[in-house]
DNA sequence: ATCCATATTGCATACGAATGCAAAAATGCT
DNA sequence: AGCATTTTTGCATTCGTATGCAATATGGAT
């Protein structure tokens, strides 16, 4: 229609004198506890919408001090484990009212910008999915007072909230069930060796393994990417003593060594390897890979985020909390199967010994 | 430290309080093209930094009238060639410096509370990836004055820009191939119905069809879904007169199709069965599927998004324009090979007949 | 040293909505 | 009807930054 100059933008004064009303009457009509007479309310409600009026959220926020934006900060994408998070955050934050800022494409040292940003757009809270540069960006916006949760990571000085599942007890399981299905020689290919979580499930795997007299493990570093798992998984597998057993920091890379071992290396799996995974993502599921995993509760570790940070806009408090979730050894084709332990739940099977 | 009641907030007067200027000053220290001599800047920005000041973006953008923030709607992430974008687009507006805003989550009918959020933060531009909402939503912005690209999909009416591939002719490129193969019997998988890519891909790959005489397609629906496209896929290939050669209307439906023929109805592909997808996602690469698939030009194709909305943000004129790229048959090891037209390119094989 | 052109600076105001306060209107009660 | 409450309303101010304008400082040329 019109040349479309700029935008027009409907003001709340304009919405006011066309209603007869003050501007003030006008911003508690669009204010959801004001005080407000339901005439009054009507004919605001009616002008505005002959007008086209919306309520202007930067001019709010500057009063109320309150962007209504959650920061999502996750370092890439590749990894379906996170577009999924990310859908069901934008699902449980549109629910709150709260729109969601992403931040994601660079691994790099830089911080800074992000935090600038961040800090610029006065964002009510901040999710952190980010692998690398999570702890001096965490600290940083603590201090700033804006409330922020780790997702799926944690930092040694607990001064900031998180939400994880227990990946010590994870490894620890994952090897309980590949040393029940009597593997020998255990291989782990490893995420980002600075990430809490891979240390994590590391440290259960090795456990496990060591109380079970199996100290040998031979590891390479994946560094949760494809590529490098790739290669990982080649110089394992290429040696004369190479494992029969893999545990791999998580499903995204465990496909990609999945394909390695079948198509490059001619390796059927499980008969002459056996792979656990870890996050239950998509692809573990397609029939192709069917990849023994160990699942994480995305839902609920995405609802336990929203709630923390919830808890923390509205109480103005900014205590750190830890969410800690369980997740399950799903049993699917990619690993040898123990004798016994292995039950079926909701059609899934999941790997529960009888002792723990 | 401090029991974080709330967020401090530095502002622009204070820090030129305590560089000894005017609160303009300060502003025009942070504007780039404004007039500040290079001493006063550096006073400023010393005082800046001892406080922690950084602009508001909120009250910034109140009396600029532009956020710097780009809304990206995509419906649904499950189909990797969306986080891929999304992280692709992300790079290229912070290089531009501007932030996304996600909206994701919901097919449903309910484009207006989308809208309204769009309105309400007054952003400077939109991305619609959604499959479903994009007619009536960008009709709604467009008339707002606000620019919007349509990614990866048309509508009838061209008043708003978009960006896509050839689809039509790349349909057409995939009957080519699989004539050439030598293939009998073909079978579509569709996307959503109702979508343009759908509809073009799908019509330029009858239309070749019909051309070399083959009038009789096979048609199931898979909406774009895994899980409708899995029972397409049963419903076409238990069929006594089954294809093939099948034609998926994307990889993400492509990956699920493979599945069901080989590990569900024992198919060996390319065997038994070739199958073609759409948008070269990483599925598509790894070598369990090694798909046969049109390529869409992913990075360039954010790129012209990108340079599209920075173009009519900055001339405020809202011309619709549409950018059409080429894509590319990648051969991989899902279809029959036809004994000519492979060529290789940059380790890649494509398919590329020589008459045309 | 003087004067002019140019570069900087501060003042005052604007952006659009929210809100404390006091005035006004509506309501309830006797 | 008269008075005390309670509910609504409008006024005026505030949030933090950008910017037109006029005032001032700077630098160069003579």
């Amino acid at each position: 229609m019109d040349s479309g100059v700029k935008k027009p933008g409907v003001t709340s004064s304009e919405v006011a004198r066309r209603a007869g009303v003050s501007q003030s009457a006008v911003s508690r009509t669009f204010t959801p506890g004001a005080s407000i007479a339901p005439k009054t309310r009507a004919k605001v409600l009616a002008a505005a919408k002959e007008l086209g009026y919306r309520p202007n959220a930067i001019a709010r926020s500057l009063i109320t001090n309150r962007s209504r934006i959650i920061a999502v900060v996750m370092a890439y994408l590749e990894n379906l484990f996170y577009p999924d998070v990310l859908e069901e955050l934008g699902r449980l934050l549109a629910k709150e009212d709260y729109r969601l800022l992403l931040f994601t494409g660079f691994m790099d040292r830089d911080s800074d910008p992000v935090f600038d940003q961040l800090m610029q757009y006065r964002v009510d809270g901040i999710v952190l999915a980010s692998t690398s540069l999570s702890s001096e960006l965490s600290e940083e916006c603590a201090a700033a007072g804006i409330p922020v949760v780790l997702f799926n990571r944690t930092t040694e000085r607990d001064a900031v909230s998180s939400v994880t599942t227990r990946n010590r007890e994870g490894g620890r399981r994952v090897a309980e069930f590949l040393i029940a299905g009597g593997h020998k020689r255990f291989g782990y290919i490893s995420g980002l060796e600075s990430s809490s979580t891979n240390r994590d499930r590391f440290g259960g795997y090795q456990e496990a393994l060591a109380a079970a007299g199996h100290t040998d493990i031979i590891i390479e570093v994946g560094n949760y990417d494809r590529a490098e798992a790739e290669t990982a998984a080649r110089k394992m597998l290429k040696r004369p003593d190479r494992p029969d057993a893999i545990f791999v920091a998580n499903d995204h890379m465990a496909v990609a060594v999945m394909d390695i071992a079948r198509h490059e290396l001619g390796l059927s799996i499980p008969e002459d390897l056996s792979i656990v995974g870890y996050d239950d993502v998509g692809p573990a599921r397609w029939t192709s890979y069917g990849i023994t995993s160990m699942s994480q509760p995305l839902k609920r570790m995405v609802e336990a985020t929203v709630a923390i940070l919830m808890d923390q806009i509205a109480s103005g408090e900014i205590e750190a909390e830890h969410r800690i979730l369980n997740g399950e050894l799903v049993v699917r084709t990619s690993a040898r199967m123990p004798k016994a332990g292995v039950v079926e739940v909701d059609g899934r099977r999941i790997y529960k010994p009888a002792k723990s």
